[in-house]
DNA sequence: GATGAATGAGAATTCATTCAT
DNA sequence: GATGAATGAATTCTCATTCAT
């Protein structure tokens, strides 16, 4: 190929795209997008292909990396709560600092622009950090889903992050809280 | 009077709406609404003045009904678990019955077309919920905020109605499953 | 007939069209007009067929006023230059008096809504006028058609009352500027 | 650069608006104005931000077309009555020759969307105009101000120029006319 | 006769996508 | 490959007029 496509063109897009889907919604316009990366609002369709490809490669991109995160630095020889401590303050600790992009992450979740198909590779991400989860959980004597256990992490997260937001002077209180309640919501 | 704003025609609207934003987000066109509503598309707007004011007052509409679903019947001597059992039980039922207006408040509430006047509207309409809560908890030995209290409340019920979405037949157990989640959650 | 139109009602439509027809030009909504004249939407439709003929009644309304008033208190047995300088001087207080109307009548003037029909109506209104200017004029020498002279004074009393617009302190002085200039330009 | 934008579709898009607001005011829909320049109704907003826009420059343009062809082909070496009846005549000329473009020009000067910046854009492009027109008419032994003999040879343009539109055949004797009442009019 | 809710045909404007340059 | 002008369907909202009350 003559000229290859560009993958500092194709970040950019997709940086500009988590903030104006932050700021907008699944409605933000192409062309502001485009002009938030710097390129010309046809570049952005030779990227993806149309608008919901975009969308979902957005969807796919910050999953990723959240799932990325969560498991980097993973310490070994840590007990199970010390493990899952780890993956909960890596979850909070990156929410906090990109709130942005949790942000377009929120609203993607909620868009019926984000097809079945999409969803399922999104949940295929998390497949290892569920499992490093359900085994340190394991002898934490629940007989949970792990499905559920990580819908349940998911959602206190959520709301650690919301009140991290009001109030980010006490991040550490309320990461600390946040994982007190969740260690406690999945005990037996 | 000619003929009185009809109060029938205001709700078809709001029910509309409900159906349509679920369905589309907020993006969903006025015109459908109307059509939905079997209304003309004018109409609309002699019972809102624009379309925020239509998404407001849906939010508020669905929000109140949510709050007065939840006080609904207290048992008045009750223990607490029971008490808070049962606001529990009543947030459940309402949003397994009424999957489409559970859906259409997410996205209104994820929607940046809903400002923050409405939304401490909102929040007001649950003051009454909180301070039950808050008293049936006092005992349970937590220190916990009532705001942080309704915050996991509500996370997890959010959570427990995806799984109840997902396996309607399991309705009572996701449900009690649920609770004792979140009584374990909010113990000290 | 039970109830007859009422005539207050009339007016009261035909001067809040006036306000904002001069405002808001021809364009100026129906509804807004029946608000500003203290009746219903329907009620206006009830004393003129549809806008056009609100539009029609309101531009022979003024124009009629300003016909009768040119004439009123015409001196008898002044000279034709001092009878031609009261209707003048009656021209330039009636535009300078109100400016609302006057404005009003230069958008319906401009607007193809009044169509030709109502504009002969409008011109004949003026035929006394124009007699009672013709004559006086006979012996100031000049040959011009009476149309003409017509056109030229209302040319000229409407770039005067342009000029007092904009410096309502100095009426008086323009007004006789305005006639001088007229008083010239038309004599042979 | 892709495609730049056409000077021509600008200039058909201005045509096509002086028609139509010539005909309906400037309640003319762009659509009409769209369709009328042979373009589609989104393409009107690639050269104008919106329809204010549109009827400033289709203002400015026509009052430039003005200016310049009242300066064109000014004899130099003339008599300062000469000078001023060149000016006359290729204003009585222009106006007879493109009768639309002048009661274009009339409804965009009634109307209220063309803001007041866009007016003194407007006079500035006569500055030339007013200059030359004093200039000639300085030893005619006038003491009247530029702004007011300006205002008198355009209410009397307009004049001429409505005798003009209902008798073409008689042109040249309502130009000549026209000119001897505007000189007589300024005349000490 | 008076009222104002109901109507639906436009109105201005936006936007994903295409394609000439 | 990159650009951005061109497109026209879709969107929100307005408004003259009708008609049930």
């Amino acid at each position: 190929m003559a000229r290859p496509l560009s993958e500092d063109k194709r970040d950019a897009i997709l940086a500009s795209a988590a903030d104006l889907v932050a700021a907008l919604g699944t409605s933000a316009p192409t062309a502001k997008i485009a002009k938030g990366a710097g390129v010309a609002e046809g570049t952005l369709f030779t990227y993806f292909p149309d608008k919901d490809a975009l969308l979902a490669a957005l969807f796919l991109d910050i999953e990723g990396e959240l799932a990325n995160t969560l498991l980097a630095d993973l310490p070994a020889g840590a007990t199970p709560r010390e493990r899952v401590r780890h993956l909960w303050d890596r979850f909070i600790d990156w929410g906090a600092a990109d709130p942005t992009r949790r942000k377009a992450l929120k609203q993607l979740k909620v868009s019926d622009r984000i097809g079945e198909d999409c969803r399922r590779c999104g949940e295929k991400l998390f497949a290892e950090f569920i499992s490093v989860l359900d085994e340190a959980i394991a002898d934490h004597g629940t007989g949970l889903s792990p499905d559920y256990v990580v819908a349940v992490l998911n959602a206190l997260a959520e709301t650690t992050l919301d009140f991290i937001a009001r109030e980010p002077g006490r991040h550490d209180h309320h990461r600390a809280l946040g994982f007190e309640t969740f260690w406690k919501a999945i005990a037996r």
